[in-house]
DNA sequence: CCATATACCTGGCAGC
DNA sequence: TGCTGCCAGGTATATG
């Protein structure tokens, strides 16, 4: 379900009402993609002080240590007063002061891992390895470019694989390439510096365009809120195989990189 | 270091 | 209607 602006999305609806509150206990369903790390029941009584993202992984900073949640691919939040009775999916309920925090996901490879720093090994193995956030204005088109030319893979790959820039999912890696009128399987070390720049610059337009409506693209996108579906921004590419091109009317076409699949118009997208 | 394949798990849908 | 096969927003990990 998510990518960067989704999980940001998130983030922003349930942010501020849960800072402050005093966790109460932690309910887990079924196993997530790691285990906790930690007994659910020595959370009791902490604090949770505000929640940042990284990546597409959300931080629940604790006055002692911290929580890394991952939506993986189904994953969703939902913040409230209080919740209905679990249901299958329904594998996390943080129950605190404010509400309760529950995480629904029914292919499971999200997560919820414990660590008592951000510095520490269990929050280091899942965030050392991330690249630059694409909206936080640390991202620069010269070092974008710089990173780029030393890798040989083709460039949506390399966007996907995440350690150059974060937040980059297999649907917006399309639509960036496509608004930057550069071809999915051109190799990332081909890029010229004007093309590389024209690439910087769709990647943050496509993420805060998306940020700002409030989700995206996604079919079944629903924030902590519960809110759903006012927005839907139209893909140009992704998804549309067959479907003409919305600036040049040549039919998208629809390959496999990776064992992912990638949208791209072959007219917009020379090379 | 880099590139690629694999694994994890469930639900929805097209096609028969 | 019911079954089968395929596809899906992610990413750590193993392998070459």
């Amino acid at each position: 379900m998510p990518e960067l602006p989704e999980v940001e999305v998130t983030r922003l609806s349930f942010a501020e009402r849960i800072a402050g509150a005093r966790i109460e206990r932690l309910r887990l369903g079924k196993p997530l993609r790691w285990p906790l790390g930690v007994e659910p029941d020595s959370l009791r009584g902490r604090r949770v002080l505000a929640v940042r993202r990284r990546g597409k992984y959300l931080l629940l900073d604790l006055d002692q240590g911290l929580l890394l949640l991952h939506l993986g691919m189904s994953g969703s939040l939902n913040f409230a007063p209080r919740q209905p009775e679990a249901g299958v999916h329904d594998h996390m309920d943080l129950v605190t002061d404010r509400g309760v925090l529950r995480l629904h996901d029914p292919r499971r490879f999200g997560a919820v891992v414990w660590a008592p720093a951000e510095d520490a090994p269990q929050a280091r193995k899942l965030l050392d390895h991330l690249g630059v956030e694409p909206l936080g204005g640390a991202f620069e088109a010269a070092a974008f470019h710089a990173a780029l030319r030393r890798r040989q893979a083709p460039i949506k790959q390399v966007l996907l694989a995440g350690d150059i820039v974060v937040g980059v999912g297999n649907i917006y890696a399309s639509e960036a390439l496509f608004m930057a009128g550069i071809r999915p399987t051109l190799r990332a070390s081909q890029i010229s510096r004007p093309r590389a720049d024209r690439l910087h610059a769709a990647i943050v337009e496509v993420l805060a365009r998306a940020v700002r409506q409030g989700g995206s693209t996604l079919r079944d996108f629903v924030n902590a809120e519960g809110k759903t579906g006012y927005f839907q921004l139209e893909a140009a590419v992704y998804g549309r195989a067959g479907q003409p091109c919305r600036v040049c009317g040549t039919a998208i076409r629809a390959i496999v990189q990776g064992q992912r699949s990638t949208f791209y118009c072959p007219t917009c997208q020379k090379h």
